[in-house]
DNA sequence: TCAATAGTGTCTTTGAGACACTATCAA
DNA sequence: TTGATAGTGTCTCAAAGACACTATTGA
């Protein structure tokens, strides 16, 4: 048998079925704190829960395709605004219980966006909105997506180490200022300025200046600061890392 | 409509199918050299090929006990020996063609395993082996398995930059040099032994000393090397950083 | 005038890497 | 005896972090 008459006779259904979503983490800075995209569900399982967006994967895109869908369709977003947004794959769910509908695989992704306007709610839920990660639900999450949110802010927490990404969270101009306020929110503690500042100048293809200056100083003062841009560095080198954890290395 | 109203109206089949299956990409260290287990599929589509073994999860089970199943099954291997395996979640792979037969989501694993037997051939394949690395048959690797198999190498040659996982190559009982040839081995160029034995035994939890030592010296002479095991590190702080590779940063 | 901030200078400590050297063992 | 290897000592350089300081701005 060739493999022209072992596709024609192939039949799909005799093979165990199982659905596709993919969901999405997407983290935006507010207000100096970390928010995150959440859908409060309309519909069971899990009504009225607060969920991530996502949905079952289409026939014909890739999984990436399809989160990118989602959060377009989440947000209302589109063109080059949605092109901006970082999007990676972050894991697969599949534990057989995770859904009670029926087996459901979910491939989750990361997103990490700059401040976009309030999310739009659409048919399958009466509610959308960034919510801040520190004042979660948790328990409230439907599904394991508190489980999958975790490894989200775990997986952007250690790509602002040895990835340039966290000037995704900014728009195309910054001050070093607000790149390092991007540091603070998702690690959580506060670093030094001065050294700061350095470092990220030290590190080739991290940001590069525009030569331009912010119109004003500080909200409470200050100097105007220099604006720049984000630089063509895909892997800081040497990167950025967090001050040290003995706690988590066990 | 409540969720038990709800589920008992549910309808699985409305909603768009799709097969899952696991792949895995398992790695070894024989001969001074990395091997990766492979399958020569005895049936289309791609007959003939070498493709990861991996195959459809079972209805109850998670996707990396399905992993670890289709594993055992392949290398014939149960119960201590299989238990040493490292095994993680890589990343999944759904691009709508992969798969000529239908739409399937592949959940792909790397596995670290120690010098393990060969493997017996199943019902499913004529053939089935470690194969090294750097002489495999890239073009003619199943559906994707390529891309797949890149990106698992990458992840291992990264993951023995902060994690322990070397360790996972060897036995229970190894030395500095046998630790330092995993090393050489996965990322592909030598290092220096004295300042390599220094900065593993400087790592806290990295190894940790068993009191004993080999009972030769070397094959072409040399001391007697002391003997370690794993430690109890989930990673290495500071961490084993691969010399500078300026190319892949950009 | 005052307080806050941008940006730079400098010193200390840590760690990576180059090199040298000794002790131990197989052939 | 010879040559390879295990393990240690030492030096240099890069980088992280602490601290200090100046200049510039808004209130």
């Amino acid at each position: 048998m060739n493999e022209q008459d072992f596709l024609a006779g192939y039949d799909p259904s005799a093979y165990p079925s199982t659905a596709i979503t993919v969901d999405v983490v997407a983290l935006t800075i507010r207000e100096g704190a970390l928010h995150l995209l959440l859908i409060r569900r309309g519909q069971p399982p899990y009504q009225g829960h607060w969920a991530l967006p996502g949905g079952f994967v289409q026939p014909d895109e890739d999984l990436t395709t399809g989160a990118r869908r989602e959060l377009a369709e989440e947000t209302g977003l589109g063109g080059d605004r949605l092109r901006r947004v970082h999007l990676e794959q972050l894991a697969s769910y599949g534990a057989p219980d995770r859904d009670p509908r029926m087996r459901i695989v979910s491939v989750a992704h990361l997103a990490f966006a700059p401040d976009l306007p309030d999310p739009v709610a659409d048919s399958d839920a009466d509610e959308a909105g960034w919510l801040p990660v520190t004042a979660l639900p948790s328990r409230q999450l439907a599904f394991d997506h508190a489980r999958i949110v975790d490894d989200g802010l775990e997986r952007a927490r250690s790509k602002l180490e040895y990835t340039p990404l966290a000037t995704r969270f900014l728009g195309p101009e910054f001050t070093i200022a607000e790149l390092r306020g991007v540091y603070e929110t998702v690690w959580g503690h506060p670093l030094h300025a001065g050294n700061f500042h350095r470092k990220v100048l030290s590190v080739p293809g991290f940001v590069e200046s525009t030569g331009g200056n912010t119109e004003r100083g500080g909200a409470r003062g200050g100097p105007r600061a220099r604006l720049y841009r984000a630089g063509d560095a895909r892997l800081l080198h040497p990167a950025l890392l967090r001050p040290a954890r003995e706690e988590t290395v066990r």
